[in-house]
DNA sequence: ACTCTGCTTAGAGGA
């Protein structure tokens, strides 16, 4: 096969790479970006059984495991990178971790029995795995018998192997590397150095990444002479297999080496059980198969999805690799429910398909249970998530580690290079190191770098990619701390390093494991298919006095006071579900206080609660309340990213703070409390696989998309969705994805039951003028204000007679608008800005418009002047761009205290006034999309208080439906008022004042 | 046609 190769865009450089033998498979087509390895003559390569590698999507970084689990089946190498969550873990894998841990302490510090000794019960009676021992329901004794029997094989390894061992120890170690000697196979292995631990490589050049589990530095004494060699050792605390898989795993760990030295040309792999070891030599017959066994996996994981063939241009999901013809290996495989899930629901779908003849009845068998709507139910999700992570991995920077200079990504605010490290290492607990970094010449450049943030460390040398990762700790002027996976103290002092931002990196691993369990075989799953896919009608029971233990009716019905009517109505459906209700919470009808409630009832009750939803925020907003009544809680999730008031109730500080260190009290703690909060994405949580919830509560559900809000559902019996699809649905960045309905929340699609539906109409946010907006064009005149009070709030500005007497001052009579905006009793208008002008300015990534901007930050800035608290002020607009704008127009005044915001980021917020800032002014039809939802215009309407203050071009917004209806109504009502051409030059003057 | 939040993520072993 001949390739016309090209290193740059230009077509004129070109070259010329001819692969012979079965290199002519490689599944490389045109477009394709890839590497070569070997010689180049005169302008053409040739890569043959004897030379060269070809390395097809280098980027793409393929785990050693992976290849080497795909030598038996690629199907389900394929499927386990897709369907992370589905491989739990078992005793033996736990054993095997405990026991690599002990091993690699030993090895770098003692081996001597009595230490190893000392050592396994320090790991095994510690806190690192008890969250494991939990999920596997397993007792610390047990782990520990079993690995005490490992230790003999310990010792008799180090005499074998360390400390000049003898040679009649060694039975019998063959290695030849191509450097040594000629005949000179037998040799005696001696292990000088442990060089590194864990050491983390990632390889852009054969693309593999991998942890090595000891680095050791070798000497290799041949009856002719002797050796020195760095190469990886592999630990196997299984049966002492020597297997193909075994060997491939070390052979690309050399490959994987010389990113970091030079080829060892050979591997160790130690069995612990035994103690033996054995030479696994990295021949170039070996690398070449395993390294085409690679390219085909890429190949696989990058073509997941192709066009349909009927010229509808549709994209379809691909074929995985095909499955294999080996009932026996299916039988304990690990990926078979996903396997014949994706062969029913997919391939069979298509017509070139070819399934070995004896897997089909077991992929009959096995999928049996799924009705037709479920399979294209699993059809159409997959598709959709696998669109959506396409979009989201074109941004995602994690190639860009290698691909981008530090100094250039620097601009972009996701990297920072140049750095060296300071102070000391500290171990914080296990696993956990915290680094200090500084910057070479002082200052840190700017970034965007955040406390929390996921973030790699590299050395800015290429030889150091990827050296540990982690998170930051601590982000001021002049220093970074981060807390990383690996100890980076024993790199040379003068190292310097770039710590990347890690964005992104999260693929759709938890929404393509829900999907996955949503069609199991088992009870819960079938009870949530039949509600969700098939929409089967949520039943209720007829009377409270069954759900309603007689001691709890006084503290329920005390709960139940506080309550508005439609409030206790809420209540009370979800007591009497049997499947589900469905809250819908309207702009300020009190949704965090009517959640309150329902948990203090539901625990009044004796039920145990789930308590969820997307952001950790949101989660938090609805403890903060909850904290101060009587219902204990335990919140999941990391400390860091939990609002800090209620990170005492997180179980990392309590097992801190108590320091727990058995199983025994790990599930005391999980059993102590009637209430569980974390995000939907925290269900991977071992306390899930074995805990059972009465009632899942879900926030916000109607932001969450559907199988992403299905993980909680899983481990409870009744669940509740509160949320409003009138406002913004979940995000969906795929325009392709987005039109086949991936927007569609769970709240949404099961909203159409409106037996299970109660609506809170009741607010207590907008007065009545504010609210009259959205109860127009939305709300169908449900809204209600909750008093009097709460409809004729208005904004309290005690300095501004004095404001307008200054302003008349100044402006004389011109501004006659100023003073309509300014007076607390209209607390809705609109300025149409079409007279000023104020164009739009439309760049790559984003809208603006300047002028506008300048109006709202004067408008701001008065209603400061006339008392209003800048706290009390929300500034918000569709679009990021023009955010920033406003954020530097008023960098350094007094007012920038005032909160600037998107629309999106606003929802489920409020303030006394709100500036709506909308943007788009252009003559030609250029339309966004963002102003065409009718949701987000809903959520921008709905942020205020006491005054809402719009402003935009009233004939280009007409462009918009919603903004038209809007507009209309304003119109209608007298609230639009025209700023006079040249406003802003007068406004210039007045903000001199 | 620009809205953004979730995540320890390579390997632990069994047939």
């Amino acid at each position: 096969m001949h390739l016309t190769i090209a290193a740059s865009q230009s077509p004129e450089d070109t070259e010329l790479c001819i692969l012979r033998n079965d290199w002519n498979s490689v599944p490389v087509l045109s477009g394709d970006i890839i590497h070569l390895e070997g010689a180049c003559n005169s302008g053409s390569w040739i890569i043959n059984g004897e030379s060269g590698y070809l390395i097809l999507y280098p980027d793409l970084l393929i785990s050693g495991t992976t290849v080497s689990n795909s030598i038996r089946c690629m199907r389900k190498a394929v499927l386990s990178e897709k369907f992370r969550s589905c491989e739990s873990g078992s005793r033996q894998m736990l054993v095997g971790t405990v026991l690599h841990e002990i091993f690699q302490q030993a090895i770098t510090n003692n081996l001597a029995a009595e230490k190893v000794q000392e050592l396994a019960f320090k790991i095994v009676y510690g806190p690192k795995y008890l969250k494991e021992l939990y999920h596997l329901n397993l007792k610390q004794e047990e782990i520990m018998q079993e690995i005490e029997g490992y230790f003999p094989s310990f010792s008799k390894w180090a005499e074998d192997y360390m400390c000049k061992p003898s040679q009649d120890n060694q039975s019998k170690m063959q290695l030849k590397l191509s450097s040594g000697g000629k005949k000179d196979l037998s040799c005696n292995i001696e292990i000088t150095q442990v060089l590194d631990i864990e050491e983390n490589i990632w390889s852009p050049r054969f693309g593999l990444k991998g942890k090595l589990d000891v680095t050791v530095g070798v000497k290799i004494h041949h009856s002719s002479g002797t050796q020195y060699k760095i190469m990886p050792l592999e630990l196997k605390t299984g049966k002492e297999s020597n297997s193909i898989e075994h060997r491939s795993q070390v052979i690309l760990y050399t490959l994987l080496s010389q990113e970091r030295r030079m080829d060892p040309e050979a591997g160790l792999l130690l069995y612990l059980k035994t103690g033996n070891m054995h030479t696994v030599p990295g021949n170039r017959l070996d690398r070449r198969e395993l390294i085409k066994l690679r390219n085909q996996l890429a190949s696989y994981l990058v073509h997941n999805v192709c066009k349909s063939a009927m010229g509808n241009k549709q994209t379809q999901l691909a074929s995985l690799p095909p499955v294999i013809n080996d009932s026996q290996a299916c039988k304990y495989c690990s990926q078979m429910h996903n396997c014949v899930l994706y062969s029913r629901a997919v391939e069979q779908q298509m017509d070139d398909i070819i399934i070995p003849s004896a897997m089909i009845p077991v992929i009959d068998r096995e999928t049996q249970h799924l009705k037709l709507s479920h399979l294209q139910y699993f059809n159409l999700w997959y598709l959709m998530l696998t669109l959506e992570l396409q979009a989201g991995e074109g941004k995602k920077g994690y190639k860009n580690i290698w691909m981008m200079p530090a100094s250039e990504r620097e601009k972009s605010g996701d990297c920072i290079g140049n750095m060296i490290r300071m102070e000391q290492v500290q171990e914080v607990s296990d696993g956990q190191y915290l680094h200090y970094f500084q910057h070479k010449s002082g200052a840190l450049p700017g970034t965007n770098l955040l406390v929390g943030d996921r973030v790699v460390v590299s050395g800015e040398e290429k030889t150091l990619l990827g050296l540990a990762a982690g998170y930051v700790k601590e982000v001021n002027m002049t220093k970074v701390s981060c807390l990383l996976d690996r100890n980076l103290s024993k790199l040379p002092k003068n190292t310097i390093f770039r710590l990347d931002h890690e964005e992104g990196g999260f693929g759709i691993d938890v929404p393509l494991g829900n999907l996955s369990k949503l069609m199991e075989n088992s009870s819960a799953s079938e009870k949530l298919r039949s509600l969700i896919i098939d929409f089967r009608k949520p039943q209720f029971i007829q009377h409270l006095s069954s759900v309603l233990p007689p001691e709890a009716k006084e503290t329920v019905a005390n709960i139940l006071k506080g309550l508005n009517k439609p409030q206790k109505q809420a209540m009370k459906q979800v007591l009497l579900s049997k499947d589900y209700t469905l809250i819908v919470g309207m702009p300020g009808t009190g949704k965090t206080t009517t959640i309150c409630a329902l948990v203090r009832i539901l625990y009044a009750c004796g039920f145990n609660v789930l308590l969820t939803s997307f952001t950790h925020t949101a989660v938090d907003n609805i403890l903060l309340k909850l904290a101060r009544f009587k219902v204990g809680f335990l919140r999941l999730g990391r400390v860091q990213k939990v609002h800090p008031d209620i990170q005492k109730f997180t179980e990392e500080e309590i097992c801190r703070c108590k320091s727990i260190k058995s199983v025994i009290h790990l599930e005391e703690l999980y059993n102590s409390q009637p209430v569980i909060a974390t995000t939907c994405m925290g269900v991977n949580h071992p306390i899930f696989a074995r805990k059972r919830f009465d009632f899942c509560i879900v926030d916000e559900a109607s932001q969450i998309s559907q199988p992403v809000c299905l993980g909680p559902l899983f481990c409870s019996q009744k669940f509740v969705l509160v949320g409003d699809h009138q406002q913004l649905p979940p995000l969906v960045q795929n325009a392709e994805a987005r039109d086949l309905g991936m927007s569609e929340s769970l709240f949404k699609r099961l909203e159409q039951n409106k037996n299970a539906v109660v609506q809170l109409t009741v607010q207590y946010r907008m007065n009545s003028k504010i609210m009259s907006l959205s109860n127009k064009l939305v709300y169908e005149g449900k809204l209600e204000c909750g008093s009097e009070k709460v409809s004729k709030a208005t904004v309290n500005l005690p300095d501004l007679k004095k404001l307008n007497l200054k302003l008349e001052l100044f402006t004389g009579s011109s501004e006659t608008w100023l003073k309509e905006v300014l007076e607390p009793n209209n607390s809705v208008c609109f300025l149409n800005t079409e007279k000023v002008p104020a164009p739009e300015c439309v760049e790559k990534g984003g809208v603006s418009n300047v002028m506008e901007a300048k109006l709202v930050v004067f408008l701001t800035s008065l209603f400061i002047k006339a008392g209003c608290k800048p706290s009390d002020i929300g500034i918000i607009s569709p679009y990021r761009h023009q955010l920033k704008i406003i954020t530097d127009l008023m960098t350094g005044s007094y007012v920038n205290k005032v909160e600037v915001n998107t629309v999106d980021k606003y929802q489920g917020r409020d303030k006394s006034i709100i500036v709506v800032s909308f943007v788009r002014n252009n003559t030609d039809d250029n339309i966004g999309t963002l102003l065409k939802d009718w949701r987000r215009l809903n959520v921008a309407l709905t942020r205020a208080k006491h005054k809402l203050i719009m402003l935009g071009c009233v004939p280009s917004l007409c462009c918009y439906p919603p903004l038209e209806k809007l507009l209309c109504h304003l119109n209608s009502e007298a609230l639009i008022f025209n700023l006079p051409a040249g406003t802003h030059e007068r406004v210039f003057q007045c903000n001199l004042l």
